[in-house]
DNA sequence: ATATTATGATATACTATATATCATAAAGGC
DNA sequence: GCCTTTATGATATATAGTATATCATAATAT
């Protein structure tokens, strides 16, 4: 599905792509063209298949001016990238602090839900970031298979499995990533109070004994 | 850091790799190689900067033979990442069922422990997958400016924040790749019971008013 | 012992990245 | 509005890495 030309000129219509410090209107519109047209082109094949030649014809601008502005691809989805997490930021801070928590998690997922198609691409873009995905979705069948759900939780049992594995990769990752600094018995127990009491005691019946 | 002798043949030793429904003992040598050449030269530069000729000149093997096993480096990455899933969710099966939960996580944090080279090779892997971890990155110092840590808490603010942030990606990842099954008022509950109850009862001091 | 098959070495076509150069056109400062 | 500055387009080119084909040799399985 091609991302909508609406949103597309919601999130890079007012030049936010590095366009804050640029006073060159020729700049500007050159990165906003070579922004548009990596979203739509990993939107119709991913990522990694994408091409600088691609992206510039697609752009409809000169191959050497790609690398006049960009190192590489990577350069141009994090600038990308830095645009929605600046406006979803943007909407979370500009809460009342003591507005009723419950909402928070519906304004994210309405504001997801509106740029569907940016987030979408942010997300799934390519290889070992989908070999943890696959992880997950092996990990996910596991737990659904070694637990009972309990038929009154509002949590669907599917996004709890989910949730309890890509917490506990997450965990692992910040763990491993700072080196190390707590015991694996002390991790177990912010394990346990922090993913998988919440996560039982929400969708599934806690196995007795 | 160079990866263990000892730890890589723990791990590989066994010809875990494919090597499972493989007679040839030449077949079973030539992918531990290149299975190994890979582990090593992902520590030492990182995956992307690997090239195929890299791997096959490490593990000291014909540049074309790589291809006669795997299409490409993505497909030795991810057998190499079954062996591991393979061996963990082997030991976290053969537990009792009616063992006690809170030594699951410390079986977790010490196979990690034990396996850290190769666990840090397969989460660190590279580019847009690390474009969710800088979005990680920035959503977790926001979430620590904003709320006040708990002074007694056992979970420490700086993994409640990044599992915090972590967890609400996973999720809308979850939603996204589903095809939002779910209205955003749903999922923003969901998310509160989840995710954000359980992180600041357990490291933050909920906000008054 | 023999037939089978994996490997090494080599050649080659192809794709993509990255940089340099120069004429042209567009922008900004005044 | 004029002039200087600078971004762009077009083109050429060097380089690196992927992927495939071929053939002699060596290791393996039966």
């Amino acid at each position: 599905m091609p991302i909508g030309r609406g949103e597309q000129f919601f999130l890079l219509g007012e030049a936010h792509i590095r366009a804050m410090h640029v006073r060159d209107r020729r700049v500007k519109r050159t990165q906003n063209l070579l922004a548009q047209a990596l979203l739509a082109l990993i939107a119709e094949k991913g990522y990694d298949a994408v091409t600088i030649r691609d992206i510039t014809e697609r752009a409809d601008i000169g191959y050497a001016t790609f690398f006049r502005h960009y190192r590489d691809k990577d350069e141009l989805l994090r600038d990308l990238a830095d645009v929605v997490i600046n406006e979803l930021l943007e909407l979370l801070l500009g809460q009342q602090p003591g507005r009723d928590p419950a909402t928070v998690g519906q304004l994210i997922f309405r504001y997801v839900a509106d740029h569907s198609a940016v987030v979408r691409v942010l997300l799934g873009s390519r290889g070992p970031a989908s070999l943890v995905q696959h992880v997950i979705q092996r990990g996910s069948e596991n737990v659904l298979r070694q637990n009972k759900p309990r038929p009154d939780s509002p949590v669907p049992a599917e996004i709890a499995a989910h949730h309890l594995v890509a917490s506990s990769i997450a965990l692992i990752q910040w763990w491993i990533e700072h080196d190390m600094p707590y015991a694996p018995e002390r991790m177990g127990e912010i394990y346990r109070q922090l993913i998988v009491q919440p996560t039982l005691t929400s969708a599934f019946i806690i196995d007795p004994e």
